[in-house]
DNA sequence: GTCAAGATTGACGAAGGTGTCAATCATCGG
DNA sequence: CCGATGATTGACACCTTCGTCAATCTTGAC
């Protein structure tokens, strides 16, 4: 066939990705993405036909790498410090910056669901499969036979926990800037789950 | 003097911060204000200089309002009830819409800090004040004399990690938009402070 | 080498945003 | 009743946005 794609969609995602996630879903215009990527506003538009697909491609390439990450964190054998690791995990991917000097980049998923007018549709249903694949991978390893680690609650009762606590973590972070206050109040929550020490 | 405001100041604010509340800071425009408000957008040019002035005016309302209603729900001789009103009150703020078919209106604050490009500036400052006001009545309430209930945590980092909880409870009605969930994951918070029961 | 499928390009229209300003109007003090 | 103070009004300038489209260029297939 001829009429061939002329640029990387690879690294064009990844750029996008790395736009949508600093500027959020509904701030990150066609023109910003046409200058992050290196490809012209027409092609992207041609390529993908409009900014919500767009979106709906580059989130999932963040959902699996998001989660991919959250289930290596929580491979360890002790479940408090699996914990550990996922909060850790959750933490640096948004208080990381690009460059020092830069405005952290925050939650692209969380941006997205509360920056959004009315999320229906393909956009909400994309954050659900995000959540709820979360969700999932904390279950199995709260789930995991063999813990001696006593949880205070049903497996799938504290994983929608540490989701929902999760995403306030992303809200406070906005707020307060301050990391380490981040990382104590995940240790509390664990705390509480766990138990103290 | 002469020259006095034609439009009634309270009213107008309530209905700059319902609409500010439905949509975000952000998203929410002069021209959308003014129709609301019934003042035109030069008047509310004149009497507030700009979006940012005139949306931290309504904050002030929406934070006094909020943190006396937060107030009056942990008033409960029991700390299980008073927890049990507060996110009650926490999650009728966000889930009660104001018409019926309407999407509910989520939180205002949790809109702003998560909606905004970088958050800086007398807006963070605002919803800091908010967050620690917050903060500050739970507190107050957890660290009571005379309280039976074993607390699982000390009462700052407990309210701490109540708060956080809280922003998370926002995001997750965005998503599922399913008030059982949320009224469920409360209840769990409370389990893991205060023990089962 | 030729050809056509389809990607690219840059300009375009329409819509909506913010903030400004001169002209007009309403109101209170005197 | 008059005048001045300041609110109101609607048009204005300027910018950014989205999505489209005809013209142009690239490239693989034959």
């Amino acid at each position: 066939m001829a009429g061939v794609r002329q640029f990387d969609e690879g690294l064009a995602l990844d750029k996008a990705l790395a736009l949508f996630w600093q500027k959020g879903y509904a701030a990150t215009s066609m023109q910003e993405l046409a200058a992050a990527t290196g490809v012209q506003r027409g092609s992207l538009y041609n390529a993908y036909g409009d900014k919500e697909t767009l979106f709906l491609r580059v989130f999932d390439l963040y959902r699996e790498r998001f989660v991919g990450q959250m289930r290596e964190a929580l491979d360890k054998p002790r479940l408090r410090d699996a914990l550990r690791g996922f909060f850790g995990c959750v933490i640096a991917s948004m208080t990381t910056s690009m460059a020092s000097g830069m405005p952290t980049r925050g939650c692209l998923s969380t941006k997205t669901a509360v920056g959004t007018e009315d999320l229906e549709g393909p956009l909400r249903a994309a954050l659900k499969a995000l959540l709820d694949d979360i969700e999932q991978v904390l279950f199995e390893r709260l789930s995991r036979e063999g813990e001696q680690a006593p949880l205070a609650l049903p497996p799938r009762q504290a994983a929608r926990l540490i989701v929902t606590f999760t995403r306030g973590l992303v809200v406070v972070e906005r707020v307060y800037q301050d990391e380490k206050r981040l990382r104590a109040t995940a240790d509390n929550l664990i705390a509480v789950l766990l138990g103290p020490q």
